[in-house]
DNA sequence: GCCGTTTTCGGCCCGACTGTTTTCAGTCG
């Protein structure tokens, strides 16, 4: 996969172009949108590429695909090889730094020669750079706060590490007194599986009241800017979050708006103008007069439109889905009976088999299913056939005991290098199920690795194909694994392939499990977890389910028991 | 550079906040 290396390429060309500033905004902005939308690009661009795809992707036309072309082909762009003579490649690091755009990079490079972060730093800590037209002291020391941001914080993280968070706050403002509504908003709402900041929204009749009661939080460590209706603050471990204060005739527009996405909600826009209206964060007008704004609903059936699911919104179909009426009724939390990964104290887990089975039935499930690792899995303690013989019994006997939950007999079992299981066949024939995950030999070329992956999923007893690329967030790239043959191979031996929220994977990701549906396959959402609580991190699996437009059908977990049992036989 | 129920040319989403300015450019989302 080198659809990383094309996006970078692209924001790359986009900022250089944009520092020179010798091209026009909107080739830019093109750049960038075309970037954007291959980021959303469950393929791998070399696939599309060999299939001629590539001008099908959004946002790209003849001039982007032929760089994306000559780059695949060549390692180089002659193009941006051509722009960058001469251009120092630190301005783009200083293009990082809050408060600092091209036009002021430009400056400091074309006045002051600065041409690193380092020079830039120095040269403020000198008081050369407030000289500049432009800038003053202020700007010197939003500049040197700015590198220091810069270096500590870390980018965009996992959704469930900036739920904690977003629980916190909004808990916090609704016992506000001067705040009638929260709403989280942005790709936090839209269930992507990583946040770069958090937008809160709140209904108020005194602003300054609720924007104090937001800046004042004991977790806020910096406020960044505070304004009339917005506020931004960074929180104590970097996370940046942003607070609008709306009104009552607002607060549908405005929710609308801060949830974007941005293609979305540019997409939107142009509808409306097209209708003669003018869409804002304030709501829809025709000319001066506002038509909608006070509900979501009302927005989107201004411009002609049914509602649209936050976790769909980001311009990839969805508004002509919804122009046509195909809206797919996605599939909810509240479906989902049951998971099937979980791991107790036998191999890597912390709690017991009866400890999992009560949390499990406390979150309403009628069935848990019980996969422990094999043996190959060493560090995980995973267990050999009598071992898991014995796990058997044991849950034999707490299905008869129990009047609720049941619990299902599986395995997570190890695909081995050469695409075998890593337990004899007779052995898998005992489990009631098998989820097949690599966990091992990350790094095997392309060819390999897909024939691996396929012999597994294509075993009889295999059942469920396991965090499919293996990506752990800020830990592990995904395996070179050719995602669409995999998916063709489930769909034609009816392997469900997995959508899982444990640790850090969230794997697949929406886009890339919206194209398993596409080939035919059916999914399982998972958490993979190692603890009770651990099991709670099924809303972020059904998130990304509903980011892939699954409806409760496509997804195993909300079968009832006699028919899981029925697909797993 | 992209794209098409206004268009193959001429548009391209819209507004808040900051800091430096005396009316606005730059930055950000």
């Amino acid at each position: 996969m080198r659809n990383e290396e094309v996006i970078a390429l692209l924001y790359t060309l986009a900022d250089v172009l944009e520092i020179r500033g010798d091209e026009e905004l909107f080739k830019i902005l093109a750049y960038r949108r075309a970037a954007r939308s291959l980021e959303d690009l469950a393929e791998d661009v070399e696939q599309v590429r060999r299939e001629g795809r590539l001008r099908r992707v959004p946002g790209v036309g003849e001039a982007i695909a032929e760089k994306i072309e000559e780059f695949l082909s060549t390692g180089r762009l002659e193009y941006l090889e051509r722009i960058t003579d001469g251009f120092p490649r630190g301005l783009l690091e200083m293009l990082r730094i809050p408060g600092l755009g091209p036009k002021k990079v430009q400056a400091l490079w074309r006045e002051l020669r600065i041409t690193t972060v380092d020079e830039l730093r120095e040269a403020c800590e000198k008081h050369r750079v407030s000289h500049l037209k432009g800038f003053g002291e202020r700007t010197e020391e939003k500049i040197l706060a700015g590198i220091k941001l810069v270096r500590e914080a870390s980018g965009r993280r996992l959704i469930a590490e900036a739920w904690e968070v977003a629980e916190q706050v909004v808990a916090h403002l609704r016992e506000h007194p001067a705040v009638a509504r929260v709403a989280a908003a942005g790709s936090f709402r839209r269930m992507k599986e990583t946040v770069g900041d958090l937008d809160f929204l709140v209904l108020s009749s005194r602003p300054a009241d609720a924007a104090k009661a937001f800046t004042a939080m004991p977790l806020v460590q910096e406020v960044v800017a505070s304004g009339d209706t917005k506020s931004t603050v960074l929180f104590q471990g970097g996370l940046q979050a942003d607070l609008r204060v709306l009104e009552a005739r607002s607060w549908g527009s405005g929710l609308q708006y801060f949830t974007g996405s941005k293609d979305h909600n540019i997409h939107l826009r142009t509808i409306a103008a097209a209708k003669g209206l003018k869409l804002s964060e304030y709501g829809v007008f025709r000319g001066d007069e506002p038509i909608a704004g006070d509900t979501e609903e009302g927005v989107y059936a201004a411009l002609g439109l049914p509602y649209i699911e936050p976790e769909l919104r980001e311009d990839a179909g969805e508004i002509q889905a919804a122009q046509e009426g195909k809206l797919p009724h996605l599939v909810r939390l509240e479906d989902v009976k049951g998971d099937f990964h979980a791991h107790t104290r036998l191999t890597d887990g912390v709690n017991t088999l009866e400890e999992m089975a009560a949390a499990a039935e406390a979150r309403g499930y009628a069935y848990l299913g019980l996969s422990e690792h094999s043996p190959s899995l060493a560090v995980a303690r995973g267990i050999d056939a009598d071992t898991a013989r014995i796990r058997k019994k044991e849950i034999a006997g707490f299905n008869r005991r129990s009047k609720g939950i049941q619990l299902l007999f599986g395995t997570e079992c190890d695909i081995l290098k050469d695409g075998s299981l890593d337990y004899p066949d007779d052995v898998l024939k005992e489990f009631d199920y098998a989820v097949v995950s690599v966990h091992s030999h990350f790094q095997l070329p392309l060819q390999e690795q897909t024939e691996r992956v396929l012999a597994a999923v294509a075993h009889p007893s295999a059942n469920v194909l396991a965090h499919p690329t293996a990506v752990k967030f800020g830990e592990r790239k995904p395996i070179d694994v050719d995602l669409e043959k995999v998916f063709e191979e489930c769909a034609q031996r009816g392997t469900a392939v997995e959508i899982n929220s444990g640790g850090n994977r969230m794997d697949l990701n929406g886009a890339q499990a919206r194209l398993a549906r596409g080939r035919g396959c059916v999914l399982a959402t998972d958490t993979d977890a190692h603890s009770t609580a651990e099991l709670g991190t099924m809303p972020f699996a059904v998130g990304l389910a509903r980011r892939a437009w699954l409806e409760a059908k496509d997804v195993i977990n909300t079968w009832d028991y006699e028919r899981v049992k029925a697909f797993f036989r």
